[in-house]
RNA sequence: GCAGGCGUGGCGGAACGGUAUACGCAGCGGACUUAAAAUCCGCAGGGAGCAAUCCCGUGGGGGUUCAAGUCCCCCCGCCUGCACCA
């Protein structure tokens, strides 16, 4: 028989081109079927595809065509999420307009998605960038200001006072500007919020119930929107007061108030500032507070310091007693109020703060065994359970009737009440940068802030723009912003800023069920069709807040009447990163995979000889340079080789380790599929047939869970288990039906992994239908069940012997069976059997 | 510091509380070849033994159980996220 070698690059393109000819993946609502919505994040035109990219749609290409075999009307999509930073900064560069760039990026970048054959529906490509796309969030953004989901505030912005603009956090290294190298300044400027808090409630319980979600994304969340129950509450100063008459804190441990030792407000308080203006202590003590920043490290290792203002408040439940307030770099003002009462003895930093500055330390909470006139603390706070002591009222109580209690006697005291605090901020979406989406906004001197008209919708972008000089484009434009006021007719402005580009990938999970709408982001009805997502595919970093917004538009979209459910999401999975071994030369630089020669078994430079030195697995990055560019692996390998080695090597939530040796692997499977089939007898005779017949149905059944589970690393091993077995069966010229049924079935099960290879020895093997169009096989149930099962012997748990027997033999033969083994009695030594265990059809303990 | 995850051969990883190391990568031996590549067959946790076989083995230490990689307690190490949130 004339073997013929796999054309990958010539096989794989012609079935592309099949598949997209017959519109294969393009979807429409079809109420008699059941849909299936799997979307995998959309990636940003930054150039080229990377490794991350590809793992990701090859994930969600698996979903989407094991559903679609299932019989599900699957939707699976793909589009740009096209605004952003690195399109200015290249437009910078390289002397070019951040559109024209992009959109360079998504024709390169489209036609790599093409080389990996997914199946997806390209007629509903979308581009965020484009005006028919953000003309609708302009749309919703004016309903959000409607429905008071939209308000403007002072916030704070990175500004660099050399390039005369504002910086985005990630271009702010070390407190200076990444291109100037100047002092970042802290500027207020009158921003748009998007009212997210609104559902903070709402949006941790809906977290809850996203049984679909990984545990460690719905952890997350809740951590972000930080719930916590406590009690805000005044303080009447004995004295002197300073802006108002009381002082407000907020606590979360309103059981602890009689160890109470100190006030502490932050230095951003309204008080600190008051104080600044008349006292230059109080401001130097601000000023050295503010220059310590915020960074992780200097956070982790700044002292606590505070400055004694000589305020004095009064204690609210000890008569007399007054508490001295400080304004101390520990108290953070955008939490609660700024201020808290310190109680040294149940809270660590009061503790450092308490001994620092010689406070009272007041032991209010005994552990229970302890005895509360000997208990102590040193210089480790106590903050678990225990009973209430030295506290008038509250004493004998738990922490958290003492709680309750004190809020209670607060309240009838008139002095404050029990609240709700959360972690989570307002959504800030103004961006002072011009590759995103305007802001729908015109600022009159004689109206004020007057929305944008619908019918003026879309605010296009202006495409004359210069970013040679300083500042941000849009404001230099000569005539873009000046505009007549839409309600007085005056001259007016435009608003300058652009919406955050999470903007646009809040909800572009919706715009996928309806791309082509111009009058409205999307139809009601599509919407319901096709939403909520079924299956969402990503990275981990977007666990918190691209996950949220969305979140948290949805709902905000409900309220304006778009849709009627909550949740965007049903499912998500986080894959892992892909990683690769690191290199450097012998000065120490980073070199890249590709500019290395294998030596026996260490890497030299391919063209210099120099030795090279192998170092850690990391994250592939350009900086390290441990990047393999897929398009070369698509080239060399094609896409099935890429893919069934990025689905065999590592369950898909964990890292994925890129391998040569792991591509050539895969690479050699297909070649030897392609041998099975090609060379395969299918007039054979003989051979055990129900055997192999019950490897391939147990095959079927098994891959199916798998699948169902995302253990795409175990469906491949037992794939190639079964291929394994049809190999050996085929080489001894078995049965050839039942060889068929096997190639076929495997053929099939394989379809959602490699499907270029599988299609064409479909074809093959002669059917004149496309195996994309095939049904998923069934598992014959009869096949499944063995009669006869092999069953272990433990002697007091240690295997002795294995066993074949009849399928669900009586307890006793069981144990005859398992006693007459030669090696059970040897481990007998005689003794008499004191207990057998028999779990039926899998094992036998004979204890003695 | 808090929260979550992970720890199994040389490596990636399998294992409803029930035969640990499936499947693969790398390795070794052999066949084919002038040779290599490709391909095919075989070996392969560690230790002892000519062998049958036996002992030890899932980061460490305890425990529950007829039986523990799996469940419980303590400890060690690595990874991720959040971080002075009162």
């Amino acid at each position: 028989m004339t073997e013929h070698r796999y054309n990958v690059k010539e096989t794989e393109s012609r079935w592309q081109a099949a598949w997209a000819d017959q519109k294969v993946f393009e979807v429409t609502e079809d109420p008699s079927k059941k849909k299936f919505y799997a979307l995998a994040m959309f990636p940003y035109p930054s150039g080229r595809l990377h490794m991350g990219h590809v793992r990701n749609y090859t994930l969600s290409d698996v979903v989407a065509r094991y559903k679609r075999a299932m019989g599900f009307n699957v939707l699976n999509p793909m589009g740009w999420d096209a605004f952003g930073l690195p399109a200015e900064n290249a437009a910078m560069e390289n002397q070019t307009h951040p559109a024209k760039w992009t959109y360079q990026n998504i024709a390169v970048m489209k036609n790599q998605m093409k080389m990996m054959g997914l199946a997806i529906d390209w007629s509903r490509e979308l581009t965020t960038c484009a005006a028919d796309y953000y003309k609708h969030e302009q749309k919703f953004f004016l309903d959000f200001l409607k429905n008071g989901l939209a308000y403007q505030k002072e916030a704070f912005v990175n500004w660099d006072p050399v390039e005369n603009t504002v910086l985005a956090n990630e271009q702010v290294v070390d407190g200076r500007g990444w291109r100037s190298g100047a002092l970042v300044e802290r500027r207020k400027l009158k921003q748009w919020f998007l009212k997210i808090t609104d559902f903070a409630d709402d949006l941790l319980d809906g977290v809850r119930e996203l049984s679909g979600w990984p545990e460690k994304v719905r952890i997350m969340q809740e951590n972000w929107i930080g719930k916590s129950q406590g009690l805000q509450f005044r303080f009447e100063y004995d004295g002197q007061a300073v802006a108002g008459d009381t002082l407000e804190i907020y606590t979360t441990r309103p059981d602890t108030l009689f160890g109470a030792s100190f006030v502490a407000i932050s230095p951003d308080h309204p008080v600190s500032a008051e104080l600044s203006a008349n006292n230059s202590g109080v401001a130097d003590f601000v000023t050295q507070c503010r220059a310590i920043g915020t960074s992780e490290t200097a956070v982790e290792t700044a002292e606590k310091i505070g400055f004694d203002t000589g305020l004095k408040v009064k204690h609210p439940f000890i008569k007399g007693a007054t508490l001295r307030v400080f304004i101390a770099n520990f108290v953070l003002m955008d939490y609660g109020t700024g201020a808290i009462f310190g109680c040294p003895a149940h809270d660590q930093r009061d503790l450092d703060f308490a001994r620092k500055y010689s406070l009272n330390v007041i032991p209010v909470v005994i552990p229970d065994g302890e005895d509360p006139k000997s208990f102590a603390v040193g210089m480790e706070a106590y903050t678990g359970p225990g009973r209430l002591y030295n506290s008038d009222f509250l004493n004998g109580m738990g922490v958290d009737e003492a709680k309750a209690e004190a809020i209670s006697r607060i309240e009838k005291a008139g002095m404050g009440e029990g609240t709700t605090l959360y972690r989570l901020r307002d959504w800030g979406v103004s961006r002072q940068r011009y590759w995103g989406c305007p802001i729908p906004i015109i600022h009159c001197d004689a109206c004020g802030v007057v929305p944008v008209p619908e019918n003026d919708l879309p605010i296009t972008l202006p495409e004359d723009v210069h970013f040679s000089q300083p500042g941000n484009p849009i404001y230099n434009h000569p005539t873009w912003k000046n505009v007549d006021c839409p309600a007085c007719g005056k001259a007016a402005q435009r608003e300058t800023d652009t919406f955050d580009t999470f903007f646009e990938s809040s909800w572009y999970q919706f715009r996928y069920c309806d791309p082509q709408n111009k009058e409205r982001g999307f139809d009601k009805d599509k919407v319901a069709y096709w939403a909520p997502v079924d299956q969402y595919i990503g990275g981990v970093e977007h666990a918190v807040m691209h996950l949220l917004y969305a979140r948290f538009f949805t709902r905000a979209l409900k309220k304006c009447g778009y849709l009627n459910f909550d949740e965007p999401f049903t499912a998500l999975f986080t894959q892992g990163m892909v990683t690769h071994e690191t290199y450097k030369d012998p000065a120490g630089k980073w070199l890249y995979p590709a500019d290395l020669k294998r030596v026996g078994d260490k890497f030299v430079h391919a063209s210099t000889g120099e030795a090279v030195t192998v170092g850690r697995i990391e994250k592939m990055s350009k900086s390290k340079k441990n990047t393999v560019d897929p398009v070369e692996i698509l080239e060399t390998y094609g896409a099935d080789a890429a893919r069934l080695f990025i689905l065999s090597d590592s369950p898909p939530e964990r890292d994925l380790e890129w391998t040569e040796s792991g591509i050539e692997g895969a690479w050699k499977y297909l070649s030897r599929l392609w041998r099975l089939v090609m060379n395969a007898d299918f007039n054979g005779k003989g051979g055990d047939t129900e055997a192999m017949r019950r490897k391939i149905h147990k095959t079927i059944h098994d891959m199916t869970q798998d699948l169902e589970k995302f253990h795409f690393n175990k469906s491949v091993a037992r794939l190639r288990e079964l291929s394994n077995a049809l190999e050996d069966f085929s080489a001894a010229k078995h049965d050839g039906a039942t060889l068929k049924e096997g190639c076929e079935v495997l053929l099939r099960l394989m379809s959602p992994l490699i499907p270029h290879i599988a299609e064409e020895l479909w074809q093959v093997m002669g059917h004149k239908t496309l195996l994309v169009d095939a049904k998923w096989p069934e598992a014959d149930a009869g096949l499944l069940a063995n009669d006869t099962v092999t069953m272990a012997i433990q002697v007091n748990g240690k295997l002795r012997a294995t066993v074949t027997l009849p399928k669900d033999m009586a307890q006793a033969d069981a144990e005859k069976a398992a006693l007459g083994e030669a090696g059970v009695q040897k481990a007998m030594e005689g003794k008499p059997a004191r207990k057998i265990i028999v779990v039926p059809n899998r094992i036998i303990n004979v204890v003695v």
